[in-house]
DNA sequence: CTCTGCTACGCCCTCTGCTGGTAAAGT
DNA sequence: AACTTTACCAGCAGAGGGCGTAGCAGAG
């Protein structure tokens, strides 16, 4: 592995202007947490580099070590100044692209080492560019940077600003900055501990980058040494495949207090190595554990079997109380909640609802908000849950799911199909008797209807048609004029004939005046009445009319009356 | 590594209630 | 026959119950 001279710079790199070694004593001092921290006599931009330094996070395709800080005394900080030049993604490919691994050797010479194609992840948020990735490459395998003035950085931002720099250092505050450095070769997939022993004589840098200051277009990479501490249960390598993976070696400890594990990715925490290096499986997509009847993946052991159990049937979790039985023990609880100890630990703060499940309660309080989150596609409508958007969408589709086992009749609901087959199939119907007369109804909701109609209070005055009586109820009003039914009110003025409707008395006068308003347009005949003309029309002008006829199935005689037919039924 | 507790999302179901069209009955 | 009334009916949405499944994390 030999040192080389940096080749020609290209305009599209970034160019170190300056190397400094400069000693870390007195620059840094360990904090309670026992994080190294700068000291604040540097510029207002340098401390915020400091903290986007955490958020440049090469990815580690293997394995990883815990680097922590050595003694302040050993400590040495290497300022690498970069300038940000002009870059097009279309310049690089990036399997070109190489993360160093820098490590201090004999007599003191830092050993810069390429380590394979990757990137340094610089994270802000979800949405993640070319640009804001910061990828270091160097020419050859190794370097002694004492004996380099000038590194060539690839710096794959365009237009690295110290205001968006800002942005990253806010977010990644709490990032102690610390670079893994990372080994691509497949010979090194060594066992965490095989591979923990032949490190931990190793000394490695902390290689940290930041913005320069405030409207500058400089990058500083700060390097200082670094210990592998030697304890057993430091934590391991992230697998290769890791997408987002950034350090896992933000760690906060003090010698002989209880370590703290914190994620980098999100907010979790553990005090637990194993818990740690669990948690840190979930920002990958490694799904080791295949399922070998369906060939789905999973992170765990745990998550397969039982998944396979969904397969196989099989369900361990018996419930004391009823024949059910589960595949996990959660589900259990969960059904003895239901159904037998009714215990709702979810209660809704703005009424008197409670529930076994928290989304339950997260669906009820939706009915307090009014939110509706779930947006028909095709109309206006918006729906609380994603079912009753589903069930909505059927009147759009036309589709219709539930079909009547009896006359085959389909329905968009199960329960219009029920209560279809329960009142149009069953003999032993429900029905509804209202309260306030003698009225039988089938259904509870058409009930409310007839008492809404019927049987609530108005108050507009109904007045009798027949005579001067006033009600408040349309039942009672109903009621009373049946009282006049048979009365025959209206009496003509021409002769003795009286009637119980005006419209037959109306019909009745023009047989004295003569008057025959109903005229055929086709044979220009006249009619005192209405349907006089329309029955005249049937019969001489429309030759598509057929006469209705009703068969009596006893006599066969034919009726043109359904009236007369069904009295005939009835004889 | 495993058990366990818990969360989250999804699916399906029931019950409920309102609405509007319609057939049948009444006027 | 025309018109009105009303029970009947299907359609549809609101609310909630129950279970299936996947996933995560604490703890032994």
């Amino acid at each position: 592995m030999a040192a080389t001279e940096i080749s020609v710079l290209s305009e599209q790199f970034t160019k170190i202007k300056e190397l400094e070694l400069m000693p870390e004593k007195g620059l840094k001092e360990e904090e309670e947490d026992g994080v190294y921290r700068e000291k604040d006599h540097r510029s207002p931009g340098e401390l915020e580099a400091e903290c986007t330094a955490g958020a440049l996070q090469d990815s580690v395709l293997e394995e990883e070590l815990e680097l922590v800080p050595a003694s302040s005394e050993e400590s040495e900080k290497h300022i690498l100044t970069l300038q940000t030049a002009p870059f097009t993604s279309e310049a690089f490919e990036l399997q070109d692209l190489s993360l160093l691994s820098i490590q201090q050797q004999e007599g003191g010479q830092v050993m810069v080492q390429q380590a394979g194609p990757g990137l340094l992840w610089l994270e802000e948020g979800p949405q993640q560019s070319l640009q804001q990735y910061l990828a270091i490459s160097i020419q050859e395998e190794l370097y002694s940077l004492q004996e380099m003035e000038v590194l060539q950085l690839h710096l794959l931002e365009d237009n690295v600003l110290a205001s968006e720099e800002s942005k990253l250092a806010a977010s990644l505050a709490e990032s102690a900055g610390l670079t893994k450095l990372q080994e691509r070769q497949e010979k090194e997939q060594l066992l965490p501990e095989r591979r923990l022993a032949e490190r931990t004589k190793e000394q490695f840098l902390h290689l940290g980058a930041m913005p320069g200051d405030k409207g500058s277009d400089e990058i500083f990479l700060k390097i200082s040494n670094l210990n592998v501490e030697e304890q057993e249960d430091r934590p391991i390598a992230v697998p290769a495949n890791v997408e987002k993976a950034k350090s896992a070696e933000n760690q906060r400890q003090t010698k002989g207090a209880k370590r703290t594990f914190c994620c980098d990715v999100c907010v979790f925490t553990s005090s637990r190595m194993s818990s740690f290096h669990r948690h840190m499986k979930t920002h990958t997509s490694e799904k080791p554990h295949l399922c070998h009847l369906c060939l789905k993946t999973f992170r765990t052991a745990t998550l397969l079997r039982n998944h396979v159990n969904t397969h196989t049937g099989t369900r361990p979790y018996k419930c004391s109380d009823c024949n059910m039985a589960f595949v996990t023990s959660g589900e259990l609880v969960r059904h003895r909640r239901y159904k037998h100890t009714h215990e709702k630990p979810f209660k809704c703060s703005m009424c008197k609802y409670a529930s076994v499940e928290a989304s339950k309660l997260k669906r009820h309080v939706r009915s307090h908000t009014g939110e509706r989150p779930f947006q028909c596609c095709q109309c206006s409508y918006a729906s609380r849950d994603t079912y009753k958007l589903k069930r909505h969408m059927r009147t759009h589709s036309g589709e219709k799911p539930y079909e009547c086992h009896v006359c085959h009749a389909r329905f968009t609901q199960s329960g219009t199909m029920k209560i279809h087959t329960q009142q149009k199939h069953n003999e032993n119907v429900p029905k509804h008797q209202c309260p306030h007369c003698a009225t039988i109804i089938a259904r509870k909701s058409d009930l409310r209807v007839h008492i809404r109609n019927l049987h609530t209070y108005s108050a507009a005055e109904l007045k009798c048609r027949y005579c001067s009586a006033v009600f408040h109820e349309r039942y009672a009003l109903i009621q009373h004029q049946k009282t006049h039914k048979n009365e025959k009110r209206f009496k003509c003025e021409h002769c003795s004939y009286a009637c119980k409707q005006a419209r037959h008395m109306t019909a009745h006068v023009r047989t004295h005046t003569g008057e025959k308003p109903f005229t055929c347009l086709s044979c220009n005949k006249c009619f005192r009445q209405k349907q006089l003309l329309k029955v005249h029309f049937r019969k001489y002008h429309d030759a598509s009319f057929i006469p209705a006829v009703y068969k009596c199935p006893k006599c066969d005689k034919g009726f043109s009356r359904w009236v007369l037919y069904k009295l005939s039924i009835s004889a």
